[in-house]
RNA sequence: GCCCAGAUGGUGGAAUUGGUAGACACGAGGGACUUAAAAUCCCUUGGCCAGUGAUGGCCGUACGGGUUCGAUUCCCGUUCCGGGCACCA
């Protein structure tokens, strides 16, 4: 009896060993290079791992194991991001309490992932609800309190250097209050009253990222916007940097897109508008000189934002925010009850309704402006299609060249001028950025002096117009050149009661940092932990929830006088807290002096890979920059960016089956047969589908509804038919990674997973190839067994086929793990156990090698091998072979030649043959004479080492 | 609307980056072993045409053009699917 791969107990077997034995334990190692591989860390979900979860971790997983052999020192840890939003509503759904379901999901996820062999160091674990880590949360929450952003240096300072500068400059206001208003405006981390997304269902606000279309992310809940006071973090000050650090990394181009759309640099100028003073249309060359300097000026003048300066003879009018405060200011009386009708309209709306309806709307404000440039008068209007958040709030109108500014001028009938050559502008704008600048101006004098200067773009493409603009404007004090971001802060308070409380009290309603040496502060238990549609924080709920001053800790509400003793802060953080910086965390999970310590720091540097979703993208992939940015200019951190290369997984979408009931019965047709029925396609569980044949006793078993079901067979069987769609429960096509296991083993799941497609693509979990990883296992397997099930190996001289067919295997593994190409690494192997099955290979020169190249793809058949050819330690150590050319070595080269690209034929060259005498023996071919008869050669090309190719014409 | 990525057999996907398209796997069909099933092994498998046959020919990488001796690969245009941003001036 041949010996059996007996994957169960082999995998059992090994994850006593590794556990053990510590094999994946790991430290710092200076005499070796660092290599630091990184998972994003899961949310522990209710749900457990599906089939999803571990690709990711594969991937990662075979390439930690992969550079471990090549002689890095790999840090792989894992660890759960435990706080936030998907663990609260689990917990809110179940009935039960957050903590309670937390750690219960844990050990759930730690089981699963266990079962698959990961090559974790799982003494690194970090838990971001655990007050040992979230102290590092809050004492970086608390340095961002302290610092402001300088943009001279472009990196974070200490809040004290701002003071001097203050103090230097005579600014320092002498009131405490008036003291703490400045710094706020310039803290990293801030408390602000914003409009934020609020979402009542949820009971929190969000950030910009957990909204999508005014719904909430989670939950798809309506969110509105509301004015709030709440803890905030000025990533923005950060943008520029954020956004030049994307040059340095390898990512992927389409996420590097994502975070620059999200970013959203816009280079312009910021030009000066002052009213006219003059309220008659005729008003005309009242500003024909320069601008009057100093007083008076900032009541009648307001700023306009514009990337396309060169238009500037174009303007026709100008447009306002509805919520911008100069609506106010300019308003005239006898406009004023249309105004404060439309701004009514407008508040109205809700923010869905206004991004969805793009209808022009506005009202006229009775005011006019000049435009510094032309000196024209233009009527300045009020629409909601201006934003207040971006730029000024307010714009100068160019409809010809703007299809926004063109449909509103369209409606209210003002005037297009067009500014470019043949554009045509009578049917829509045209917003190009390409062309020969014309009518600017019309004539000469259109064009207001300056210090003798006038401004002339005629003949200029626009790129140069808008730089010559800009220089004008600049030099002539109309305005200044201004580069404008859409990334906004970030909102840092959530009404939960499930996130890290922050280490702030209220003195006298200053917000004031508990001492750094008093950290962590616990989160408090609370009976009533739901949050509440109104806002108010479950914390609120705390008894024990005061500081006192004196003694330096947490004290009961009820004491608190105002003098030592003071409210804490009632909001949590939000999930992206404690994900943000948790890759540093894991290089000194233990360090109870720092988040990391220095000298570790400088052993681990940053992650070399990172392996996580594209949905990430505006999330926490911009947060964890900025805060590894904040973190690097306080020294903590070794490098700017966080993460070199990243990698991010598709996901694995759900495949449905459905069986089809034929209607008002209780009998099923099979997919080939059902257009002959009025037939319901019903979901049915993939679990009990394999191949997409039904199991009809499962199915029968599955719900009493169908103990009694019949069925109309083809060929003996049910076929089920299947779709593509998202993998829910709902769906009844989750797939559970323990039942794979169960079935086939970890190594079969890990290859499949991998053998799926490219890790990067999304696709759909589709069982039906799983055989073939498993059948490959069970082939590799008998490689090593004789008969009865003794090794099989011999010392002889291994035949040159087999060592062509290793070293052929050794370069391709070797040169797709780095590349990430998986699928086509285990197709390689497949094809090499094949053709040594077909040698009748038993070297040991030769088989010795395969556990190691099998290793990072199925590590526990490699350890079982490894060790029955008794191979020294565990497999993970074992140096990853080298191939060699010589055994590569073709003795002849089978190439194509081809005649005028239509006839072609294979022959063998010799492969030292030179381009010369490839085509010399080409064209003597026998083969060649057929094909050359009656022809006349026009020209050869021989390529090195590949094709000749003879063209011809008939003679 | 703007930006990014993609489209290859019945299916998942390969293709040394311009050089024999369809590796590898699944599925399907045929065969061997077996009382039978499972397991295992072997053969066929992009389409069409001709031939008893070995084989030969034509078409074929979403569609239409182009560059090239040669294009799945490069260029232009079109269609479709996915992702991001979106009254961002």
């Amino acid at each position: 009896m041949a010996k059996e791969y007996n994957f169960r107990e082999i995998e059992q077997k090994w994850h006593r060993l590794w556990t053990e034995r510590q094999t994946y334990k790991i430290g710092e190692d200076e005499s070796r290079e660092k290599f630091y591989v990184l998972n994003m860390f899961p949310y522990p979900s209710g749900a457990g791992l599906h089939v999803g979860h571990p690709l990711g971790y594969i991937a990662s997983d075979i390439y930690a194991r992969f550079k471990r052999q090549q002689g890095f020192n790999v840090l792989n840890p894992m660890g759960y991001d435990a706080y936030g939003l998907p663990a609260e509503q689990y917990a809110i759904q179940t009935g039960q309490h957050p903590e309670k379901t937390t750690f219960a999901n844990i050990d759930r996820y730690r089981e699963q992932l266990d079962k698959i062999g990961f090559s974790f160091d799982w003494d690194r674990e970090v838990r971001t609800c655990t007050p040992d880590y979230y102290r590092w949360t809050q004492w970086a929450f608390q340095k961002m309190y302290n610092s402001y952003f300088d943009e001279a240096l472009q990196k974070a300072q200490p809040i004290e250097k701002l003071v001097e500068k203050f103090k230097a400059e005579g600014t320092w206001p002498a009131d405490e209050k008036a003291q703490n208003d400045l710094l706020m405006n310039h803290r990293i981390a801030f408390l602000g009253e914003t409009m934020v997304n609020w979402c009542p269902k949820l009971g929190t606000v969000l950030a910009n990222d957990e909204v999508v279309e005014g719904v909430s992310v989670r939950g798809g809940y309506p969110v509105e916007q509301k004015k709030m006071r709440q803890w905030c973090l000025r990533v923005s000050a950060y943008s520029q940097r954020l956004l030049d650090g994307l040059d340095t990394i390898d990512w992927s181009e389409s996420i590097k897109e994502t975070q620059k759309n999200w970013i959203g640099r816009s280079e312009g100028a910021e030009v000066k508008i002052c009213l006219s003073s003059n309220p008659s249309p005729e008003g005309k060359g009242e500003m024909k000189k320069p601008l009057p300097s100093g007083g008076g000026l900032e009541e009648a003048s307001f700023t306009i934002f514009t990337t396309r300066a060169d238009t500037m003879f174009g303007v026709t009018f100008f447009v306002l925010a509805p919520e911008s405060e100069l609506v106010d200011k300019v308003t005239t009386p006898d406009q004023r009850a249309a105004v404060d009708e439309y701004l009514k309209y407008v508040k109205s709306r809700t923010e869905r309704e206004r991004m969805i309806d793009h209808t022009v709307t506005g009202v006229f404000s009775g005011a006019y402006g000049i435009n510094p440039i032309t000196g024209d008068r233009c009527p300045i209007y009020i629409a909601e299609y201006v934003l207040a958040g971006y730029g000024t709030g307010a714009i100068m109108a160019v409809p010809a060249h703007d299809s926004r500014d063109y449909a509103f001028a369209k409606h209210f009938g003002l005037p297009i001028v067009p500014l470019v050559e043949g554009a045509d502008v009578s049917e829509e704008s045209y917003d190009a950025k390409e062309g020969i600048v014309i009518n600017s101006p019309v004539s000469e004098d259109k064009s207001v002096k300056y210090d003798g200067e006038s401004l002339c773009l005629n003949g200029l493409s626009i790129k140069e117009a808008i730089a010559e603009t800009k220089r004008f404007v600049k030099a002539h004090n109309l305005g200044r050149v201004k580069v404008n971001y859409r990334l906004r802060d970030a909102i840092f308070s959530r009404q939960r009661y499930w996130g890290e409380p922050f280490p702030v009290y209220y003195k006298n309603g200053i917000p004031t940092m508990i001492p750094e040496d008093c950290l962590p502060i616990e989160l408090p238990q609370v009976e009533k932990f739901l949050p509440t549609e109104t806002g108010e924080p479950p914390l609120g709920n705390a008894q024990i929830w005061a500081w006192d001053e004196v003694n330096r800790k947490i004290v009961d509400k009820k004491l608190i006088d105002e003098k030592t003793v003071f409210p804490i802060e009632l909001y949590t953080m939000p999930g992206f807290a404690g994900s943000s910086a948790y890759f540093l965390r894991y290089m000194d999970p233990k360090n109870d002096k720092a988040l990391v310590g220095d000298d570790v720091a400088s052993y681990w540097q940053n992650v070399d890979l990172y392996v996580g979703g594209s949905e990430h993208a505006t999330g926490h992939l911009i947060y964890s920059r900025f805060w590894n940015k904040f973190l690097f200019d306080l020294g903590v951190s070794k490098k700017d960016e966080p993460f070199q290369k990243l990698v991010n997984q598709g996901m694995i979408q759900g495949r449905s089956n459905f069986v089809y009931r034929i209607k008002d019965t209780n009998t099923f047709v099979s997919l080939g047969l059902k257009d002959q029925y009025d037939v319901t396609p019903i979901h049915v569980d993939v679990n009990i589908v394999k191949n997409d044949v039904l199991d009809l006793e499962a199915f029968k078993a599955w719900s009493p509804e169908y103990a009694t079901a019949e069925f109309i067979l083809e060929d003996g069987k049910y076929i089920c038919g299947w779709a593509i769609e998202k993998m829910s429960k709902s769906m009844y096509n989750v797939v559970n990674p323990d039942m794979i296991v169960e079935n086939y083993g970890a190594d079969t799941l890990r290859l499949y997973e991998m053998f799926l497609g490219p890790v990067e693509q999304s696709k759909p979990w589709d069982t039906n190839g799983i055989d073939g990883c498993f059948r490959f296992l069970k082939k590799l397997w008998a490689l090593y067994w004789d008969k009865d099930g003794n090794l099989a190996l011999t010392d002889g001289e291994p035949s040159a086929d087999s060592l062509k067919t290793l070293h052929k295997l050794i370069k391709k593994v070797t040169a797709d793990i780095e590349v990430f190409s998986f699928n086509t690494s285990i197709s390689a192997f497949m094809v090499a156990v094949n053709e040594l099955g077909q040698q009748k290979c038993n070297s040991r020169a030769v088989l010795q090698a395969l556990p190691v190249l099998i290793s990072p793809f199925a590590p526990h058949i490699a350890e079982e091998l490894w060790e029955a050819i008794g191979g020294e330690g565990s497999v993970c150590d074992a140096k990853w072979p080298q191939y060699e050319e010589k055994y590569l070595v073709e003795t002849s080269v089978k190439l194509g030649v081809q005649f005028n690209g239509k006839v072609r034929f294979d022959m063998l060259f010799p492969a030292d043959a030179t381009p010369e005498q490839m085509i010399e023996l080409a064209t003597s071919a026998p083969e060649a004479a057929r094909h050359l008869e009656g022809m006349q050669i026009v020209k050869t090309i021989a390529i090195p080492k590949r094709i000749v190719n003879i063209v011809v014409k008939p003679n």
